[in-house]
RNA sequence: GGGCGCUUAGCUCAGUUGGUUCAGAGCACCUCGUUUACACCGAGGGGGUCGGGGGUUCGAAUCCCUCAGCGCCCA
């Protein structure tokens, strides 16, 4: 077999990945003999393409998901998509716009048929994306939530959440979008990195019934109109004298009382603030604390409406308000000024408008009762939060959870089932079907007579998140009437044998942005129908960004296309490139250089790969050396995995990756192999080749999960495989025992190595001018296995014991071992050697000087424990040994 | 403004309950090397008074106080 020397991961991915596919591997089933594993994925956004994140986060799904799955647990790893009502909105919008068709000249049905045609057409790009990526997901569950099934849940519980009093319908201050025409949360409204610059106008007020004038300061002087009253900080000695008067509004003269209000702040404008109900939430406030007058100035398109009692104004877009209005009050004499002042602006995610703060009448859960569970939980580590520091966060939030506005003015998404049968405000019922809310609404209205087309469905959709909180359920149809109890809205055990089976599901792994979007609703909503958490533990990636810190973004242009780089350097080099810099909750700050490293890494094994598979296996065994090497590598192998297995359990992907690397690197390419590696054309014996080929599998196991592609395809070619033994699916490698004395003194032996080369390296002697060597030790006997080892290692050709000291030689101390090497005459620099010597020993008498002064020290003595002072004794011991054997060498070379 | 967190080598980060010369890893860097697995490589090397100051302790990167800088969440 002739292999290339460099590894071409393009010409293995794909045949591995369709063939897993093939032979179902990722198929998740319920088993009673396996524990199952399960993990849902974050679905991404349908609108999305793969980027950084992404890739960063489903690499470690996946890593969890095939090691379990090796562990014999029956894994699962459940994909889809969320609809992302104003996101694919938008892009429909859009689409539509360029081939000259407006929404508003579209029926619902119309538009919504457009939408489902974009979405066949582009919403699973990103999940063929993650198979590139090597995602073992199971592909036959792919959810997306507005699957007929996930649809219908959606609806389920909404009604559900309603019969039980969580969802109640209110005229509320909501973030209202003026493009996109819906409302948005208020995680949707971002604000620019640094503050803004803005202008803070200062207009003076009339007093009635007095000459005096009230000077205000305000930032929005389009909202004039609708003021309703003035307030005042009551503890400002400057306006005591004016509160309880009346001052009057420009243009309309309308009467507006001056009131005293903590919220207002002394320092900040001129410390009268006037209060707007109708356009500012803390205003809002203010007037329910004052019972003051809303006045709607400003409509959903985002003009100021015939309620400004101006006729000018009305129909005026509210920026171009702004202005105007500035120039006519100037005219009209209340202008006074303005000043810049710095403030943050808060624009719609989707459409970069800014948000409209508007009294609109929309759809709320009640989130405090319902969310007391999903609080305590995670307090109580029940469900645990990694890494953990993100408890606070939730806390917080928890603790100040605000009622959640469920409702989105679009179309896209599962339209609220509220059927209105009247005019008035609490004219609806609401049911899953038309025939269920036509039946309660004939109960209701107490009208027999009414039929289908009297009602009216509310023609708002559901907030997106509202359905994805339903994932880790509703991906296992959950909410089936098969399982689902309407009466007492919980879905009961022993009905569903799926969700039994994989509910709660094992992991999380996502965004700490979405902690509360979706994390926090998901353990409320699974609390609630349930009783469970939906998962035991999440895991918080951190956020991707670039070298200077930037997040990763398509509008800055600093990502870099996944797919293309999977296609230069590799599935396997671009999952462990994310996964060397990413402990948890850490941003990875992502450099090319990470990913080549697990180019470079790759081909590292793949040219071991090569270098064993290239071995002639014949002749006898060579004793000692090869035996050696195998019992070495064995220890170390258990103890790497101990290892390994223990940052598993602490989430610590990074690091277990790290010891899977230097394992491999290190331990098997760089100390194992060269010790076992034939002479050029000699055969390797025959049980050294085995076990050499066992310890390949085991470190294919072991990297599997980082590297699914190459290992797999290596372990194809280790050994004749038969029908089914994949490594994806065999059994992940057990930590068996540590050789303890022989970890030791190969820790000798191989600092020997290194000494021997460092001398050669400075004494500029090449590696291929075979040297003796002569060792003097109490204990010869521990270097018995290992001299052939070295002798290869450090190309030495006579290694002996001496009791003596050798003079004429290089040499060097590792503990109380003294080492000789014989040099040609007039090679030796006597005086360098002192020097060196004399430094070495300057050191070693140092160092005993700290232990004796702790030693030394009675209350170190009293205070420490025994482990510590045992410790202290043996550092003394060592030292003084040392400091011994340098002593005699130095007296040795005058 | 309120809350949380961070600061260790050029970079990204480990460092568990204070206790080995505990100051570490990977990458980067420097020197040497084209030896038939691999230059996407090998061998060797340099580099940090653990942000500053103070305190507790026999002993502090680790605990406390304080100052400085940075980040995140909420208003």
């Amino acid at each position: 077999m002739s292999l290339s020397t460099k590894y071409n991961p393009n010409e293995i991915e794909d045949k591995w990945y369709a063939h897993w596919m093939d032979k179902g591997y990722f198929h998740g089933k319920v088993n009673p003999q396996k524990e199952p594993y399960s993990i849902v994925i974050p679905p991404p956004n349908v609108t999305g393409v793969l980027h950084m994140g992404h890739m960063l986060n489903n690499t470690i799904q996946d890593v969890l998901i095939r090691k379990a799955r090796m562990e014999g647990k029956e894994a699962c790893w459940v994909p889809g998509t969320d609809h992302a009502s104003i996101a694919t909105e938008a892009k429909v919008v859009k689409m539509l716009r360029e081939k000259g068709i407006k929404k508003s000249d579209l029926s619902r049905e119309e538009f919504l048929t457009h939408a489902w045609e974009w979405k066949e057409k582009y919403g699973g790009i990103i999940l063929e994306q993650l198979k590139k990526l090597g995602a073992s997901c199971d592909w036959e569950r792919t959810a997306f939530t507005m699957d007929e099934g996930y649809h219908k849940a959606v609806l389920r519980v909404f009604v559900d959440l309603y019969n039980k009093g969580y969802i109640y319908r209110d005229l509320r201050m909501v973030n209202w979008d003026v493009e996109a025409q819906t409302t948005v949360s208020n995680e949707e409204v971002i604000y620019a990195d640094q503050d803004e610059v803005s202008k803070l106008y200062k207009f003076q007020y009339s007093i009635k019934d007095s000459d005096e004038k009230v000077i205000i300061a305000t930032q929005r002087p389009e909202t004039i109109l609708g003021d309703a009253a003035i307030a005042v900080n009551p503890k400002d000695e400057r306006f005591q004298h004016l509160i309880g008067k009346t001052a009057l509004v420009p243009f309309v003269n309308r009467e507006i009382p001056i009131i005293a209000d903590d919220y207002v702040e002394i320092e900040f404008g001129t410390g009268c603030l006037k209060v707007t109900p109708a356009h500012d939430p803390n205003d809002y406030e203010i007037g329910l604390r004052h019972n003051l007058e809303v006045i709607d100035t400003i409509g959903f398109d985002g003009a100021l409406n015939e309620n400004c009692g101006v006729p000018k104004y009305v129909g005026m877009e509210r920026f171009k308000a702004r202005k105007v209005m500035v120039k006519d009050l100037e005219e009209a004499g209340y202008y006074i000024g303005f000043e810049e002042f710095t403030t943050r602006i808060g624009r719609s995610e989707r459409t970069n408008t800014v948000i409209e703060p508007k009294l609109s009448l929309q759809w709320f859960i009640k989130m405090k009762e319902i969310s007391r569970t999903a609080h305590e939980v995670v307090m109580n580590d029940e469900v645990e939060i990694l890494p953990s520091k993100f408890k606070n966060t939730y806390n917080h939030w928890m603790e100040n959870v605000r009622d959640w506005c469920i409702s989105r003015q679009l179309w896209w998404g599962q339209q609220i089932p509220a059927y209105f049968y009247g005019e008035g405000e609490n004219d609806f019922v609401v049911a899953e079907t038309e025939e269920e809310a036509l039946a309660l609404a004939k109960e209701k209205s107490g009208n027999a007579q009414l039929t289908a087309n009297d009602l009216k469905q509310d023609e708002d959709v559901l907030d997106t998140w509202a359905s994805s909180w339903l994932f880790p359920m509703a991906v296992f149809n959950g909410f089936d009437d098969s399982c689902f109890d309407r009466e007492t809205g919980k879905i009961i055990k022993g009905k569903n044998a799926e969700l039994d089976y994989f509910y709660p599901t094992s992991t999380l792994v996502t965004a700490p942005e979405i902690l509360f979007f979706w994390v926090a609703r998901m353990i409320i909503a699974g609390y609630e129908y349930t009783d469970e958490k939906p998962f035991k533990h999440v895991y918080l990636t951190g956020i991707v960004r670039d070298k200077q810190r930037r997040k990763m973004s398509k509008s800055l242009g600093n990502s870099p296309d996944p797919v293309d780089l999977i296609k230069e350097l590799g599935a396997d080099a671009v999952r462990t490139g994310m996964l060397f810099s990413s402990p948890a909750g850490n941003d990875l700050l992502y450099d090319e250089k990470l990913v080549e490293q697990g180019r470079n890494f790759a081909n590292k094994v793949w040219n071991a790969f090569r270098l064993v598979k290239g071995w002639e296996v014949g002749g006898s065994s060579n004793g000692q050396e090869n035996q050696t090497a195998v019992r070495w590598f064995d220890s170390r192998f258990n103890a790497a995995l101990a290892e390994i297995e223990d940052h598993f359990s602490k989430f610590r992907i990074s690091d277990a990756l790290m010891t899977t690397y230097k394992l491999i690197w290190n331990d098997f390419c760089s100390w194992y192999l060269e010790m076992i590696k034939p002479a050029f054309g000699e055969p390797i014996d025959r049980a050294t080749y085995e076990v050499t080929l066992n310890f390949f599998e085991k470190i294919m196991k072991v990297l599997h999960p980082f590297m699914p592609f190459i290992t797999e395809e290596i372990w194809s070619n280790l050994r004749e495989r038969a029908e089914g033994q994949d490594i994806i699916v065999s059994m992940w490698p057990i930590i068996g025992g540590a050789d303890e004395a022989l970890n030791k003194q190969s820790e000798i032996v191989f600092e020997l190595v290194s000494n021997l080369r460092n001398l050669r390296s400075s004494k500029g002697i090449s590696p291929k001018k075979a040297l003796d060597l002569a060792i003097k030790s109490e204990n010869t006997e521990a270097y018995e296995p290992f001299i052939n080892i070295i002798k290869k290692l450090a190309n030495i050709d006579q290694l002996t014991y001496t009791d003596e000291k050798v003079n004429g030689t290089l040499g060097f101390v590792i503990k109380s071992d003294e080492f000789f090497i014989p040099m040609e005459e007039g090679a030796i620099d006597v005086e360098a050697e002192k020097a060196e010597i004399l430094k070495e020993l300057e050191y070693a008498k140092g160092f005993l000087n700290s232990v004796m002064k702790k030693l030394s020290n009675e209350r170190f003595v009293a205070g420490a424990p025994e482990q510590v002072i045992a410790k202290e004794k043996a550092k003394q011991a060592d030292a003084e040994a040392k400091i011994k054997v340098l002593e005699e060498k130095l007296t040795g070379l005058s």
